[in-house]
RNA sequence: GGAGACGUGGCCGAGAGGCUGAAGGCGCUCCCCUGCUAAGGGAGUAUAGGGUUUGUAGCUCUAUCGAGAGUUCGAAUCUCUCCGUCUCCGCCA
């Protein structure tokens, strides 16, 4: 969420700022509710404060032992009046809040500009794709003759774009996770082990809440639990339970960075991509990933957001995959994003740079809702800055060294960094 | 799952309808005192929102005692719902 108070004093400014990203704001919508909220707001605070001063004049009086039925009698009509700004002032305000939390994060100065995906900016590019001297197979045709990628039994047991990997190619999913997770601590990160399944608060936290709620998969509720009963919902990304790990802290400026890695299964409706990417690992309702968080000194953050990606990328090289860095344009980063790094690895099996890792800084935009601050002494609390990026997708690296290590003969080889985690193994 | 107890500021802990944004203690900050150390004396020490304002300064108002709703002129205190913690029993990786 934006600053409230930043939105009502630059109105304009913000407009033309959201505009770049292709997000139109009501402005006079928002002034016109402004100033009703002002007017209801102030109403409303007078009138408690006039009920507080003679409700405490009708305890001194009743201490003193006077008649207090006249003192009563004058307040019961203000009693009637509060209600009625009380509630005028929190409808007002209710609205407002729900226009500012559907309003996007505002792009950072070094974002580029541009409408759309096309307009993305490549940056940097690591590594020559191989070229082969005989026809490379994708993912699928390299594992699921061999019987270790099997898509029906996935379908049998939960429903289409879930998947069921089976002996080396599991095993190889794990050791690309044990090996992420162990080369971010030794960047520095503390491993976290936190829930797949989180409530509303985080998610609103985050910013997948409101706005994004039909691409999560919300959990029943147990038909006997009361309806008051707490929303839950599969975690979509790491992002959402690491980060809300200091929701509604005040952390002490001297702890930051706070650098934090975690390996999840993330969990993704996808709805509204039906016809894309249905062949494959690429897009699934279930996935693994290494998350990275980085929760910064506010002046930090684009300094944090170049080491995270740094740390990503690390990944790839070590893996010696080659990929590419795009900083997206404003017109295609996600809705709590000030600036966003994509790192898109190359696919043999598909002629094609594919994204496999999204580093952002949302600046105090995630901080706002989460309520996470720094203090550094005596000095008023301050938002943080929040960064987080994946590092890596296992289920796209997973094909990524499929394709990129596939021989002639259909086999794979194993990267020099995983043999350790695959029992010394240098063939699959 | 059953029975009971409980949730107050950074921490401990009082308070049981009004004078309580909250006693007291610990911790922390500043000052004083003091050969050093230890001890002692004094002051300060929540967060958020609004109004005023060029101002994150000052002044002022409001809200917050796990969360929400209710009763009341007035709620930390009474009622309800939820969340959580602890103890005993049951079950379980």
């Amino acid at each position: 969420m934006l600053d409230p108070k930043k939105l009502r004093s630059e109105l304009h400014t913000i407009a033309e700022q959201l505009q770049t990203r292709g997000y139109t704001l009501d402005v006079e919508a928002i002034q016109t509710l402004e100033t009703q909220r002002k007017a209801l707001q102030v109403n409303a605070q007078n009138l408690q404060a006039e009920r507080n001063t003679r409700s405490k004049g009708i305890g001194k009086a009743k201490a003193q032992g006077e008649d207090i039925a006249p003192l009563l009698a004058e307040v019961d009509a203000l009693k009637v009046q509060l209600e009625e700004a009380e509630k005028a002032s929190e409808a007002v305000q209710a609205t407002l809040e729900s226009i500012f939390s559907g309003i996007p994060n505002i792009p950072d100065k070094s974002t580029p500009q541009g409408k759309g995906e096309e307009e993305n900016v490549e940056i940097k590019r690591w590594g020559e794709p191989k070229s082969y001297d005989f026809e490379v197979k994708d993912h699928v045709d390299l594992t699921e003759a061999r019987g270790w990628y099997d898509n029906d039994a996935a379908v049998k047991i939960a429903s289409s774009r879930f998947s069921v990997l089976k002996g080396p190619l599991a095993r190889l999913q794990r050791a690309l996770t044990q090996f992420m997770l162990d080369t971010h601590l030794e960047h520095g990160y503390q491993e976290v082990y936190v829930p797949y399944i989180v409530n509303q608060d985080s998610l609103r936290g985050t910013g997948q809440l409101p706005k994004f709620e039909e691409d999560l998969y919300k959990l029943a509720k147990h038909e006997e639990h009361d309806t008051n009963d707490r929303d839950l919902y599969l975690i979509p990304t790491a992002e959402v339970p690491i980060t809300n790990l200091v929701r509604d802290d005040i952390l002490d400026q001297a702890d930051l960075p706070l650098k934090m890695v975690g390996h999840t299964p993330c969990f993704r409706s996808e709805a509204g991509s039906y016809g894309r990417d249905t062949r494959g690992l690429i897009r699934q309702h279930q996935f693994e990933k290494v998350e990275m968080v980085q929760i910064v000194h506010p002046e930090k953050s684009n300094e944090a957001l170049e080491e995270l990606t740094g740390h990503a990328e690390a990944i790839l090289q070590k893996l010696g995959l080659p990929y590419r860095v795009m900083a997206l344009c404003t017109g295609d980063i996600g809705f709590s994003a000030a600036k966003t790094f994509d790192l898109e690895v190359w696919l043999p099996g598909q002629s094609a740079y594919r994204e496999i890792s999204s580093c952002s800084n949302f600046q105090d935009f995630q901080a706002r809702r989460l309520k996470t601050r720094y203090r550094s002494g005596q000095e008023k609390p301050q938002l943080v800055h929040t960064v987080n990026g994946s590092g890596l997708a296992v289920g796209r690296t997973l094909v990524a060294v499929l394709e990129n290590y596939q021989n002639a003969d259909g086999t794979v080889t194993i990267p020099n960094v995983l043999r350790p985690y695959m029992g010394g193994g240098e063939i699959i």
